[in-house]
RNA sequence: GGUCCUGUAGCUCAGCUGGAUAGAGCAACAGCCUUCUAAGCUGUAGGUCGCGCGUUCGAAUCGCGCCGGGAUCACCA
C-alpha cells in the first residue's frame, strides 16, 4: 500500500531530520485535494513541537528528502502545512497491472471460518410485503455480500412470524366471509389474499366496536366484547391446543403466504440460507424464562407473569412473560437468539431490523447478558430509518401504504416507457427488451434505496427514483453497457493487457484518477463492511462511473494511434467495467452488456 | 419527562477516524450530437453546515448547552 510506504518514509526522514521517533501512524496521509497538484498530502502540523520550525520549512524539508530517497515520489509541493506529494507514473501503472487481470477484483473468496448470520426481512404472514421491507431486504442482502466481499462465511436468514393473534385474525376473516376463495380461484397473489383478510377483519371489528359502544359499553369493553374478538382469541387457544382443523387452516393459508413471498423475493433477486418460524421456536424462549427464574435473575409475580427489572441499567421493567404463560415477542426473540446460536456458533449475529425497534434490542441483548451468555455481545443491530413518502409517512389506515410488488412492476414499467421513448431497445429481440426493462427497474428502485445512510430516514420519491439522471442505478448502468459497447467494438486480438510487463509512459490526469480510484475499492469494501453500510459502495461506484464518462467525452478509446496506449486505455476500461460490475453486484443490482 | 437517532444549496443526498476555498445530482440558466451509446458531457448560479459556547495550530466533523424533526419507553409483533 502506497500510504504505507508514505508513512514509513515520512516517519524516518523526521527521524534523522529531526532527531526524534514517531509512529507511523500518527503520519496523517490524505488525498490531495482536486484543485492542488499531487497525489497524497502529508499533514504536517503535528511535527512542529519537533522540527521546531516553520510548517513552510518543515514540510520542505521533508519534501526534499522524501523525493531522494522513495522512488515512488517523483515530486512534491508545500502550501503551508501541507505537503503535496505526487506518485510517480510507474508506480501506478505497476499499481494497474496487478489489478487489471482480476474480473474478481475486490470480491474475496468466502471461507469457512467466521460464519457472521444475518437475520432480514422478518415478515409478518397477514401483511403484504411493502416500501418498508423492500429497504429491510435491500440493506440485509446488500450487507451480506458485502460481508463475503470481507472474506466472511455470511448465513442470511429470515424470520417469519407466523403466529400469534394476528394471524388467527385474518384466518377467521377468511371462514367467516372468504366464500373459500383461495389464490387459484381469485387469480391473487396469496400473501395479498391474506392481506386482505386482515384488513377485512379489522374493518367488520371496528364496526363491532362502534355498536358496543352504542349500546352502552365503554371503548375498552367494546373491544373486548366484541364478537369477532372473542371468537379469534379462541380460535389462538385452538391454535395452542394443537386443534387439528385450526392447524390445517393455518397451514394452507401459510402456503399462500410463502408462496406469494416468494415471487417478491425472487424478483428482487434475494434468497435465504435458511427460513425460521416463530410457531416452531416461541417455546424455546419459555425455557429460557423459567431457567432465568430460577437464576433469580427474572421476577415471577403474583398473578404469574415473568419480569425483569432493567432500571439499575437506565431502563424499564419489562413484562418477559403474560400471567396466563403465554409468551410475548421479547420471550420469541430470546429463544430465536438462543437457537440461532446453537445453530451456527456465529462470530457475529445481524439482525437488521427497523430504528423503532433500537430499544427492544437493547433489553434483548441486556437480558441475555444477565443469563450470562457471553454471546449477547455478538448481537448487533443493523437499524434503519423509515421511508417515508413526499407526502409524508406511509399509514396503512389512510392506504398511502407503497406496495411492494406494485412498486416494483411501476419502476419496471417506467423504464420500459422511457427507454422506448429513446428507441434503445428499438433492434433488441423482445426477450433481451424485457429483460432490460427488468434490470433497469430494479436498479433504479435499489439503488436509490441503498445509496442512503441506512441509519438515516429516507424520502422516497417515485418520480425522481425513476429519473435515469444523475447520482442513479441506470447512470452506472449505462456507463457498463457503454464500455461493453466499446470493447465489443475494439478488436480484441490485440488487446491483451498480459502482453505487457509495464506502461510507461506519462498518464493523463483522467487515466490516473481513474487508476486511483480503482486502486481505493478494496479499501471501500473493507469500510463498507466494518460499518455495515452499502452507501459507502454506492457512492464510491457513481464517483467511478462518473469519472470513466468524463475520460470517455475526454479521450479516445478506439481510436488512439499509439498502439500501447490503445491498449492500456482498452485494459483501463475493461478494468474500470469489473468494478462497476463487482461494486454493483454488492448492492445486488445487476449490470446490462448494453442498453 | 427519560433514552436513542437526526438537522449540510430550493429539493434529494455525500462529506470515513478533525485539515486547505464544504461536494454531487435534481430543479434553473447557457453551450455541446458528420467522430467509440446525448439515459451523456462542459459551464453559470445557488451555503451563517439549526443556534451558542468550548477543546486546538485548525471544527460540518469532537465535547457541552439550547432549538427543530423522528423513534421509543405496551400483557402488539
Amino acid at each position: 500500500m502506497i500510504s504505507e510506504i508514505i508513512s514509513r518514509n515520512v516517519a524516518e526522514a523526521i527521524e534523522s531530520l529531526y532527531g526524534q521517533r514517531i509512529q507511523e501512524a500518527q503520519v496523517q496521509i490524505e488525498k490531495t485535494n482536486k484543485d492542488f497538484s499531487g497525489d497524497f498530502t502529508v499533514v504536517v502540523f503535528p511535527f512542529l513541537r519537533i522540527s521546531k520550525k516553520a510548517p513552510e520549512v518543515t514540510a520542505q524539508e521533508i519534501g526534499t528528502l522524501l523525493k531522494l530517497n522513495v522512488s515512488e515520489i517523483a515530486d512534491f509541493n508545500v502550501i503551508k502545512g501541507f505537503l503535496n506529494l505526487v506518485i510517480s507514473d510507474s508506480y501506478w501503472g505497476k499499481k494497474f497491472l496487478e489489478i487489471a487481470p482480476d474480473s474478481d477484483y475486490g470480491l474475496q473468496k468466502t471461507t469457512e471460518e467466521n460464519p457472521v448470520v444475518i437475520e432480514f426481512s422478518s415478515p409478518n404472514t397477514n401483511k403484504p410485503l411493502h416500501l418498508g421491507h423492500i429497504r429491510n431486504n435491500l440493506l440485509g442482502w446488500s450487507v451480506s455480500q458485502i460481508l463475503k466481499a470481507n472474506g466472511k462465511n455470511v448465513k442470511m436468514v429470515n424470520l417469519v412470524n407466523d403466529r400469534g393473534i394476528h394471524i388467527c385474525k385474518s384466518m377467521l376473516a377468511h371462514q367467516l366471509f372468504g366464500n373459500n376463495e383461495t389464490p387459484e380461484s381469485t387469480g391473487m397473489k396469496g400473501d395479498k389474499l391474506v392481506g386482505k383478510y386482515y384488513v377485512e377483519f379489522d374493518k367488520k371489528y371496528k364496526e363491532q366496536i362502534s355498536e358496543g359502544i352504542e349500546s352502552g359499553l365503554n371503548k375498552e369493553e367494546a373491544e373486548q366484547k366484541a364478537p369477532l374478538m372473542i371468537q379469534a382469541k379462541d380460535m389462538l387457544k385452538k391454535w395452542e391446543d394443537n386443534d387439528t382443523e385450526t392447524l390445517k387452516l393455518w397451514t394452507l393459508m401459510n402456503s399462500w403466504v410463502y408462496k406469494g413471498f416468494d415471487q417478491t423475493y425472487e424478483k428482487l433477486g434475494i434468497l435465504f440460507d435458511k427460513t425460521y418460524h416463530e410457531s416452531s421456536t416461541y417455546l424455546l424462549g419459555k425455557e429460557l424464562v423459567e431457567q432465568g427464574v430460577q437464576k433469580g435473575v427474572f421476577v415471577k409475580k403474583e398473578d404469574g407473569s415473568v419480569w425483569i427489572d432493567m432500571t439499575e441499567e437506565g431502563l424499564d421493567e419489562k413484562l418477559l412473560l403474560r400471567a396466563d404463560g403465554t409468551s410475548v415477542y421479547i420471550t420469541q426473540d430470546m429463544g430465536t437468539a438462543l437457537l440461532r446460536h446453537k445453530d451456527y456458533s456465529p462470530e457475529k449475529l445481524i439482525y437488521v431490523v427497523g430504528n423503532e425497534q433500537n430499544y427492544h434490542f437493547d433489553v434483548l441483548k441486556k437480558i441475555l447478558a444477565r443469563l450470562d451468555y457471553q454471546w449477547s455481545q455478538d448481537i448487533y443491530h443493523l437499524s434503519y430509518g423509515m421511508v417515508e413518502l413526499p407526502e409524508g409517512k406511509m399509514k396503512s389506515r389512510e392506504g398511502t401504504v407503497v406496495d411492494a410488488d406494485d412498486l416494483i412492476d411501476e419502476m419496471i414499467e417506467t423504464a420500459r416507457i422511457t427507454t422506448t421513448e429513446l428507441g434503445k431497445t428499438d433492434d433488441f429481440p423482445e426477450e433481451e427488451a424485457e429483460n432490460l426493462y427488468r434490470i433497469l427497474g430494479l436498479g433504479a428502485l435499489k439503488y436509490f434505496i441503498l445509496k442512503v445512510d441506512p441509519k438515516k430516514n429516507m424520502t422516497f420519491n417515485p418520480q425522481e427514483s425513476i429519473d435515469f439522471n444523475g447520482n442513479t442505478g441506470p447512470f452506472i448502468q449505462y456507463t457498463h453497457a457503454r464500455i461493453c459497447s466499446v470493447l465489443r467494438k475494439a478488436d480484441l486480438e490485440n488487446f491483451s493487457i498480459s502482453q505487457h510487463s509495464e506502461f510507461d509512459f506519462e498518464l493523463f490526469e483522467k487515466e490516473k484518477s481513474l487508476i486511483k480510484l480503482l486502486n481505493e475499492f478494496p479499501e471501500t469494501i473493507a469500510n463498507a463492511g466494518k460499518f455495515l453500510d452499502p452507501s459507502l459502495i454506492a457512492n464510491y461506484v457513481y464517483e467511478l462511473a462518473k469519472e470513466f464518462n468524463g475520460f470517455y467525452h475526454e479521450h479516445s478509446i478506439l481510436n488512439e494511434p499509439d498502439e500501447t496506449r490503445s491498449i492500456f486505455r482498452l485494459s483501463l476500461s475493461n478494468c474500470t467495467a469489473n468494478v462497476i460490475k463487482n461494486s454493483m453486484k454488492l448492492l445486488g443490482i445487476e449490470v446490462p452488456i448494453r442498453m
